[in-house]
DNA sequence: TAAAACCTCGTTTTT
DNA sequence: CGAGGTTTTA
């Protein structure tokens, strides 16, 4: 491997390969490729006889780490294929199936994801006459989550209770984990909490692991948390200690998540006697965009100081713009963007990056109606569509009958007749007699309260469920399940239950998803594929399949800048760029954030390699009300020079004066600021009814890329 | 028990 | 405005 091509603190990075080593890169600076070189450069140097399987790298994402997977074998061959590379969950996944018996749970676990979370507080509320309409479960269940990442257990949680949340999370605790546990189920904390209960309480196992991972690479470790940090102590804690973390404290935007800036600050208190090596240059964007970047990030008090510097002098001025209306906005973007496509810029080079989802909904109307292709990135909205839920919750308690949260969703639907209040009294029952709910289910007919018919229905249903327990044993999973749904008219009653035909549509398209991503899934896994494993690769990776572009067609990508960590755009429109919406003005109640807002902007800034829009709107509906909106307080800590700002309300009212001085002074400015080498021309304001006609770009700037 | 009318409330961000 | 859930009614 040819290590020339890398910079000096990028080469020290790599070849520093034995000692804990913290990387500090900051963005655009080459990370990803520090990473993959230093497993190659492992890989060839061979230290101690080191194999492919002794190597650990953590990601954030699934996705990162199939495409740092890829990159590896692509650059090592196939020897690199017993790397491991996966996010600290999956990995947590991963022992569990092997050992999670020996803390009492069964083999065949399941992962419960937030709804079934929250279905659980929600039930552990109400039994202690908590009602859960004035306090809102899902962030008890916030509250209970911190908790456990803070290594807290039920006991200790009652000291210094607080407000009434605090109360009552303390009070569920111990109630949602029990429950958690009698269903044979794990949340997402647990992916990280028992492999360490595992590590700490099994001499053997913490051998078994320690004497494997001999060299563990983390990447994103600014947003690590509190779990997280501790299973890397515990891997880390044999005769080696040679923990590699990379990242880069200002691009640390999952505190809400429970990511702990602390682990990349005091990352030597954790792993003492190692190196530092600082990535300063960014080979990304150009000094124009580097030097807003910084100029934002600069505002933060606590963070390790860096000076991102390109050698891409210069550049095209950012485009501050201020439109009427979000609609306005939206025609802007698409305007422009349009424009830049026939320009000669690939769509799949341009993003639009907003704080929320719902922001989202305009841009797409506006690319539709100019006819660009687009693809949103949108976390997991499909598998939080109702009948997929109801499918998934099929699934499940087919490959787990103690599932209770998913046996109560799915029961009645499509409705056979078990209503609340038999099941009610089935709980009630199985409590009693300290039996799952299934298992009192079995009993059904022996209790007086329950008339017969209704045991009958319920034993009907169980024998349902075991029938096809049976059949996905043997069968195709994607075969069995069209069996399934069609023997519970599972479609027609989804079909009924709508009034409009697009929506009944949806669902229909939705159930087909599922299916079909289960056959990939089949197809790809081969004899491995069961319906466990299909449902654990569910939870943990909720990507969707790549839906193949038909003709190769490249899309325009709107996603939010949590969803744009790590990627990096020719061009990219940020928008909504107001007070309230970035900085996000957080849950009423809570204080907001404001450090975690600026890196978010910082993030969402360091995405643009070339051309950068920060868009906002004057007025926003909010409920059916007009809102007026003020400008982010971001945009003041912009130095001017590096800015040029359209103001598409002004050509409307008004003498066209001042919008003329704008422009010339615009104009005069733009001589003066730095030359672009190949930047992407901007459009500058015509005059006309906002986004319109096409205007010619005044000199100085017309320069398209090829 | 199931469908119809009726409120309510407003989504950070995702493994 | 519209989804989601809750209460009311058949």
């Amino acid at each position: 491997m040819d290590l020339s091509k890398l910079n000096p603190p990028q080469r020290e990075a790599v070849v520093t390969t034995e000692g804990p080593l913290l990387v500090l890169a900051g963005a655009g600076s080459g990370k990803t490729r520090v990473i993959t070189h230093r497993i190659v450069h492992l890989l060839d140097k061979r230290p101690n006889g080191l194999l492919a399987r002794n190597i650990l790298a953590v990601t954030f994402t699934n996705k990162a780490a199939s495409e740092m997977k890829e990159r590896l074998v692509h650059m090592a061959g196939p020897r690199a294929q017993n790397v491991l590379v996966c996010t600290f969950h999956a990995f947590g996944a991963e022992m569990l199936r092997e050992d999670i018996y020996r803390l009492g749970w069964p083999k065949k676990f399941s992962i419960a994801d937030q709804g079934d979370q929250a279905a659980i507080i929600k039930r552990a509320m109400r039994e202690r006459r908590i009602d859960d309409r004035e306090f809102d479960p899902r962030k008890v269940l916030g509250l209970i989550s911190k908790a456990k990442n803070a290594g807290k257990t039920p006991e200790p949680l009652g000291e210094g209770l607080g407000d009434d949340y605090d109360l009552i999370a303390h009070m569920v605790y111990e109630a949602y984990q029990l429950s958690l546990k009698a269903q044979g189920s794990v949340d997402f904390d647990d992916l990280l909490i028992l492999p360490s209960r595992l590590l700490r309480e099994h001499e053997d196992l913490r051998r078994k692991y320690t004497s494997r991972f001999r060299y563990i690479l983390v990447d994103e470790f600014q947003d690590t948390n509190q779990a997280q940090l501790d299973l890397l102590k515990l891997l880390a804690s044999g005769e080696t200690r040679n923990v590699c973390a990379v990242g880069d404290d200002d691009q640390c935007i999952y505190s809400w998540r429970g990511a702990e800036v602390r682990n990349i600050l005091s990352y030597d208190k954790y792993f003492p006697g190692g190196k530092e090596v600082r990535l300063e240059q960014n080979y990304r964007s150009t000094q124009v965009v580097l030097d807003a970047a910084n100029a934002v990030i600069a505002q933060n008090p606590e963070r390790k100081a860096k000076q991102m510097w390109s050698e891409r002098k210069g550049g095209q001025r950012i485009q501050v713009v201020s439109a009427p209306t979000e609609e306005d906005e939206a025609r802007y973007v698409a305007q422009e963007i349009s424009r830049l496509v026939a320009g000669g810029i690939p769509p799949d080079e341009i993003a639009v990056l907003y704080r929320v989802n719902g922001q989202a909904h305009p841009v797409e109307e506006a690319l539709r109606e100019k006819n660009l292709r687009y693809e949103v990135l949108s976390g997991s909205e499909f598998f939080d569509r109702r009948e997929v839920k109801d499918v998934v919750a099929y699934f499940k308690l087919i490959a787990n009958p103690r599932d209770e949260t998913s046996l109560l969703r799915i029961i009645n639907v499509p409705a056979r007749g078990i209503g609340d209040v038999t099941m009610e009294r089935l709980v009630a029952h199985a409590r009693r007699d300290s039996v799952s709910l299934w298992g009192a289910m079995e009993r059904s007919e022996s209790y007086e309260d329950l008339p017969a018919g209704a045991a009958t229905k319920v034993r009907e249903f169980q024998r349902l469920v075991e029938r096809y327990r049976e059949s996905y044993e043997h069968g195709h999973l994607a075969q069995v399940t069209r069996q399934l749904l069609e023997e519970i008219g599972y479609k027609d009653d989804a079909k009924s239950l709508t009034s409009s035909q697009a929506s009944a549509e949806r669902k229909l398209a939705s159930i087909d998803f599922v299916i079909n991503s289960l056959e990939t899934f089949e197809k790809r896994e081969g004899p491995k594929a069961s319906l466990l494993t299909y449902l654990n690769r569910l939870s943990l990776d909720t990507r969707q399949e790549e839906e193949e572009a038909p003709g190769g067609n490249k899309a325009i990508t709107l996603m939010t800048i949590h969803a744009s960590k790590g990627l990096e755009f020719r061009v990219v429109f940020f928008i909504g760029m107001e007070e309230e919406l970035m900085p996000h003005k957080g849950m009423q109640g809570e204080a907001q954030n404001l450090e975690e807002e600026r890196r978010l902007c910082y993030v969402g800034i360091t995405r643009a390699k070339e051309a950068l829009y920060l868009t906002r709107s004057a007025m926003r509906v909010k409920r059916g009300k007009e809102v007026p909106r003020t400008p982010s307080r971001f945009l003041d800590d912009i130095p001017p020079e590096l800015v040029e700002v359209l103001d598409l309300d002004a050509p409307r009212k008004g003498p066209p004066t001042a919008q003329e001085q704008n422009f010339f002074a615009n104009l005069k400015e733009r001589f003066k600021a730095p030359q672009a080498g190949g930047g992407v021309a901007p459009r500058v304001p015509g005059g006309g009814e906002g986004p319109s006609g096409p205007v010619s770009s005044p000199p100085g700037t017309a320069r398209a890329v090829r």
